[in-house]
DNA sequence: CGTAATGTACGAACTAGTGAGTTCACCGTA
DNA sequence: TACGGTGAACTCACTAGTTCGTACATTACG
């Protein structure tokens, strides 16, 4: 017989997938209903195994949310580091790392979400990750050295650093994503309305690149 | 003897200052533990009455809850309507609301995270609320009146409407606040710091100016 | 047979909400 | 002015239903 390791059809026991599965589940759990929120119960009956598995490969529930989150940060700083920056001219790759930083949290609410979550518990778990400590940043290294050559041409402005500029890009693409719903209850306007999004990802880079070369 | 209406010393029934009191301790569980993290009973036994009053008052968990958003929401829009915009050249009192906008979230931290609780929560409540659905909105209307005259001089650019400016200023003021803490752990800035304060403040409307007169 | 993986049933602790009765200020009336 | 009636404001103890976590049994597998 053939198949020795990866075994076929029908497997029952195959812990990688089994962890995945139920981060998966977790995810979308913790991203829709918060920490409190989430129910332990309601995660195990979505996922194909059973609550027993989440307490025997994560520990508990808070250690199951600080999985969710060191998986998703993980996700995003992979992504970011496919940017390649440094053979742009400074003002293209501004626009471009803000773009993709656009992109990114469009297509990843969860994500946002949890973040959102996060800080409401002040990041304490973030914090307690000895993983998302650890985590580079490279998008922000990416702003900063094209930061850089632009002040050495003279092109942008010396009285700002990479972080303020990145609090400003992500502020504005955060802020489409966290706060759309009351947004949308006070002002009527959906933010993500397709209708306008080609608008506000030009008006995110030419805000930068129009302040920067001021 | 004196004193007829006003009680002195002990006065123990007094229905606006016990609802006020709820009110009042109600705001910081919920902004500090979120809607479904705040406990009934910790806010019963931070008031100066008893569990049995919230519902006696209020009703339910959830109208308080809402009561709370409601009069945090009218707090807000009382101090925008403060703002007088008409007499002000275009420029600066789009500044000055922009700064407004930056006071006010900064003096108000416990608002801003109501605001991300009532998202995770996809704001029903606001919506379920009709006090909340007829409070009018007067620091976009200032920003409408300054944008329009800017455009007429032809100092300001004309593809953005009041809403997109407001949406670039509420972003950055409530980033601050709402993400303060994730942003803290991940990139070690605190963008609450006294320091950084005045460089913020001048950034955000030199962001927006720059924007609409380039 | 020993160990890793899995399923089931249960329980201790907690939580929103309520039932029932009490105190207090006020008012009309004798 | 004594007095009983009335309703709002208030207290306390209780309950019905959740929710996280676990003890115990069972199954696959080397």
């Amino acid at each position: 017989m053939a198949a020795p390791s990866s075994s076929e059809a029908e497997r029952q026991r195959d812990k990688d997938r089994t962890r995945a599965d139920i981060l998966d589940v977790a995810t979308r759990e913790f991203a829709d209903k918060g920490y409190t929120g989430a129910r332990v119960d309601e995660i195990a009956e979505r996922t194909s195994t059973t609550k027993r598995m989440i307490y025997y490969y994560f520990g508990g529930k808070e250690q199951l949310y600080i999985a969710v989150l060191e998986r998703a940060y993980s996700a995003i700083r992979a992504l970011e580091a496919s940017v390649d920056v440094e053979h742009l001219d400074p003002e293209v790759a501004i626009r471009r790392l803000a773009e993709v930083t656009f992109d990114h949290h469009e297509a990843n609410p969860d994500f946002i979400r949890l973040v959102s979550i996060e800080n409401i518990h002040h990041a304490k778990h973030i914090a307690r990750s000895e993983i998302l400590a650890g985590l580079a940043n490279p998008a922000l290294d990416g702003l900063t050295r094209a930061l850089d050559r632009g002040r050495e041409s003279g092109r942008f402005r010396a009285d700002v650093d990479a972080l303020d500029i990145h609090q400003v890009i992500s502020s504005f693409c955060v802020f489409r994503l966290a706060n759309r719903h009351t947004f949308a209850a006070i002002f009527g306007r959906d933010m993500l309305d397709p209708a306008r999004r080609e608008h506000h990802r030009r008006m995110l880079s030419d805000l930068v690149i129009d302040y920067l070369t001021s």
